[in-house]
DNA sequence: CTGAAAGCGCTTACAG
DNA sequence: CTGAAAGCGCTTACAG
């Protein structure tokens, strides 16, 4: 398979490589019949610009650095490809780094500036801590998704993200709503101020408001995954059989916890109501399906194309935009009064 | 935030640049004091040498293509951590490019071909057909995963992947062996002679051979996803009732199944049995567990990555290898005998 | 063991 | 509307 430069169609055509790169860019400045005999070129031979070359010229790189934390995590999965989709009307490329969520993902986001030119960066799954130092007297433009980056530190970033703690209050209110007095809380969030924190901060001043007692023996401390989720379920209900709700700060960790609870001889939610978190597809399906907070995936990843596209094209100032979540009722929270 | 180039590496060293890009490369002919002191440089300034430069050298570049077709696929999602995972041996550098299943692999792969100078290509989700056309004359060594690319006429292309017919006839000799006569099929693989075809035709031909005879009408074209599992077990059980079982082609349309199931008011698998396949994480959560076949996707991963290196490294001749799957028995399959 | 120079394939002032 | 030339930041023969 012959690969063409831009060399080579300049002289299939019979023009210059300037002419061939102004058509390869859409610029105006070419006479109609040259634009269109380039063109048929271009299609003939299948041409495809090299983007190292591409990426190495002077000003301004239109690639964007899409950084997702946490692999296997089918709620940034699907947050990922909300922005990605949305992405595809934006003239930049995006470049994708999945990492783990025992990576550091500023660490990523630097090694990206300097790999490549990069004009902008999503977070997806970031968690703002003092890490974020290695990013100071950066100047690109970048976006945070789920979580607050209002105190950040940075002056070139923008956020997306729900009200972590009135959710966790509203989650909890619900709870309580259905007689619940004795609920888990299996998750992650006492360490920083961060959404996650904030998210258990709202439970947790909720429960001390209706004078519900929760210590730290409640807490268990779970990756948001599913495994997780049932092993923390699991150990916690040896420990505490008499627990009537738990609070899984993701769905994931709910969808464990049932299946846990279910190998203790307990069902949901007859005997235990579990409350998930984030609204992923398959909570639809499961059984129970999930009760749960759905996060406005849609319109997280379309605020925050937006957003960087207007940083990034107008140099418009940050903003940290707040979206409305959703309590969905489905099957796995029962009231027990 | 300074970008440093390499020419200011060689500076700050008080070396020319030739020396820094040998220390960056790890080349052996640098005097050990010179090495040291371009190391402690590269480290003080957090140096990262541009990569579109460095793609844009002469001869081989250090670059991987993943191509993932099936965004939102939790079986296709867990076989690339596992590709990626075990690629952060090589030197390469990986570039994923995550595809809708709508769009064309091979179309993707021959302009990643062209944008990058690609030195390997690795395929998830890929389905071999016609298409495969525009990367003949490539010599760019690729491997296919789970689908066995013998018949691809790609001379430079491997391929790992499991029997699916023979895992098809297990299936059916184990749903047949439970009593089942009455089967539902749910998935896709009517047309083409690649995996999920063969998958479908060990069933089928399985079948015919116990005198059960299975007409059309008891297969469901399904796209591999919960949703479309949903819809198609929905109506086909409204057209269908008297079905004791399921095959379903993927664990998703499996899991989407149980649920229209259970809003038909059926229960799985007292009324119904439901057979999976891929043994993706979340079979193991669900209620009921899955019965499904557990392809090895550590295996997979390990193998094609292995097969790359060597065809990269060594020049080795393309290899299709086949890997043992096993079937899991879950709760969503029983007897009726 | 080290460096000067050419060149990878583009884009972008600059000149016409 | 078009083209010749410089240069992006690297790597790689080549020379010493």
């Amino acid at each position: 398979m012959e690969v063409y430069t831009i060399r080579d169609i300049a002289r299939l055509a019979g023009v210059s490589v300037t002419t061939v790169s102004r058509v390869l860019n859409h610029r105006p400045d070419v006479k109609k019949e040259t634009r269109a005999r380039v063109e048929a070129t271009i299609a003939k031979y299948n041409f495809v610009g090299n983007e190292n070359a591409r990426g190495l010229k002077q000003t301004d790189n239109e690639v964007i650095g899409l950084i997702i934390r946490g692999r296997s995590n089918p709620f940034l999965n699907a947050l990922s490809e909300a922005i990605l989709s949305r992405a595809e009307t934006l003239p930049a490329n995006i470049v994708t780094e999945y990492i783990d969520e025992k990576d550091d993902e500023f660490k990523t986001a630097f090694r990206l500036m300097q790999q490549r030119r990069i004009c902008g960066l999503i977070f997806v799954g970031s968690r703002i801590d003092e890490r974020v130092g290695i990013l100071h007297g950066s100047d690109v433009p970048m976006v945070f998704t789920t979580v607050d980056g209002k105190n950040a530190g940075l002056p070139n970033a923008s956020s997306v993200s729900i009200d972590d703690y009135a959710l966790g209050c509203r989650v909890a209110e619900d709870l309580i709503a259905c007689g619940h007095t004795r609920i888990a809380l299996l998750g992650t969030g006492r360490l920083s101020g961060d959404s996650l924190s904030n998210r258990l901060d709202g439970v947790l001043e909720t429960l001390k408001k209706h004078s519900i007692v929760t210590d730290d023996s409640m807490f268990r401390e779970s990756r948001f995954s599913m495994k997780d989720g049932y092993d923390c379920a699991y150990s916690f209900f040896l420990e505490h059989p008499d627990t009537t709700a738990v609070f899984a700060m993701s769905d994931t960790i709910a969808i464990g916890a049932i299946r846990a609870l279910r190998d203790l001889g307990k069902s949901v939610p007859d005997d235990v109501s579990v409350f998930g978190f984030d609204g992923i597809e398959i909570g639809r399906y499961t059984l129970p399906a999930l009760t749960t907070v759905e996060q406005p995936v849609e319109e997280i990843a379309g605020t925050s194309v937006d957003l960087l596209k207007d940083m990034i094209e107008n140099g418009a100032a940050p903003r940290h935009v707040r979206v409305n979540a959703e309590i969905i009722h489905r099957e796995s929270v029962r009231s027990i009064l």
